[in-house]
DNA sequence: ACCTGAACACCGTTCAAGT
DNA sequence: ACCTGAACACCGTTCAAGT
């Protein structure tokens, strides 16, 4: 809705939005290696000196980015939320779902958002982190609910959120990786693969015996 | 045993295995970020242009580096099977714990086993990606021998191998990125959270009720 | 306050030579 | 066969200037 209307240059006007932008674009389309801070710039208009007037550094710019991709997951998380707002395992399995896909779908960024290894780029930015805070917390909160409603054998919510979220965010960054490329390829799979792996882990959660 | 008697100098020599040595060695004291061509050139004792005749590409030294991480994670899965020879379900869960062990030891050369992204190694190397499926079988095979001893609920051994493997993956990768700090400060509390976690996960597998 | 251009140190890679 | 040195195009970052 507000794209179309955009302003064909900028001499001056909301960079820093433009950067992060162009950024994501680039990195969606060429990889992290392909977002080089110049090319940036040089999408944006500007000359490639101009983005330190916004950002502190490359890492900087890269941590803005990530840090929408952990908001659009808190967003998806929440949803799954207020969808399946009576049916907590429903929720879990659902937030499985939308936390692979996600992932999937923008692996680049998924990438950004977890990159362990020295780019720990969350130590570096606050804002990061705590957007990754958060989204955490849209999980815990989705355990409480399950936890409410009595589904669950043990009682510590953030350690079985914990455990629900390595499974999930190891699936996604196995099919991520390629390394399950035979039993992922379409989106169709890769949904189906989800739900029987969030079951499994469900299983082993779950108070009762019964298991469909 | 064989580094002692290191010589001092090779004009000639197995550069190849010293700058796979040196790289790796630069990885894990400053980054992958840190780890660049010249210097482990330089490290080595060679010019920065040396490496080109053994190494095509930077690319492919670091999938050199990646193929010793899997082999390392192969030998470490082998040695828990041959450990517990007859307790198949203590098999799985040690060997969660070597996995995530092993890649919170080397967090850096995990990064490069598994990095997804455009940093696709696995896709330019055949070795590595050969080394990969490797582990992956040991893996299996663990499953096999669960099921062989009719300890799992499902029959598939190559899907619940693929959630074993999503599950440790995930709590390796997440204490890599920093994101369990609390929980998993010192090594030991790695080895009881990767415990739990795998436990937790076998439960969902296990064919009786009773856990403990 | 925001942007530009020249400049610096660094990197991956190539190529004509050297031994 | 294996290694070197100069060279090229590129990058992140800095800084004195411009408006």
């Amino acid at each position: 809705m507000t794209r179309q209307a955009a302003p064909k240059r900028y001499h001056h006007g909301d960079l820093r939005n433009a950067l992060i932008k162009a950024g994501t674009r680039l990195l969606r389309d060429h990889g992290v290696a392909g977002l080089t801070l110049r090319t940036v710039a040089k999408r944006a208009g500007v000359s490639h000196t101009a983005p330190y007037r916004h950002f502190p550094d490359k890492v900087s710019l890269l941590a803005a980015i990530a840090t929408v991709g952990f908001e659009q997951l808190s967003a998806a998380l929440t949803e799954v939320v207020v969808t399946h707002a009576d049916d907590p395992a429903k929720q879990f399995i659902e937030a499985g779902i939308a936390y692979v896909l996600l992932a999937v779908r923008n692996p680049e960024t998924a990438h950004l958002m977890f990159g362990g290894g020295s780019l720990d780029l969350k130590d570096a930015d606050q804002t990061l982190e705590l957007a990754g805070k958060r989204a955490f917390e849209d999980l815990v909160r989705i355990v409480e609910n399950g936890l409410r409603a009595g589904i669950y054998r043990d009682g510590d919510a953030e350690k079985l959120a914990l455990v629900a979220w390595a499974h999930a965010h190891g699936l996604a960054t196995l099919i991520i990786a390629g390394r399950i490329k035979d039993a992922a390829s379409s989106e169709q799979q890769v949904i189906e693969l989800t739900r029987y792996v969030c079951q499994t882990q469900l299983s082993g959660m779950l108070n009762n015996t019964s298991v469909n």
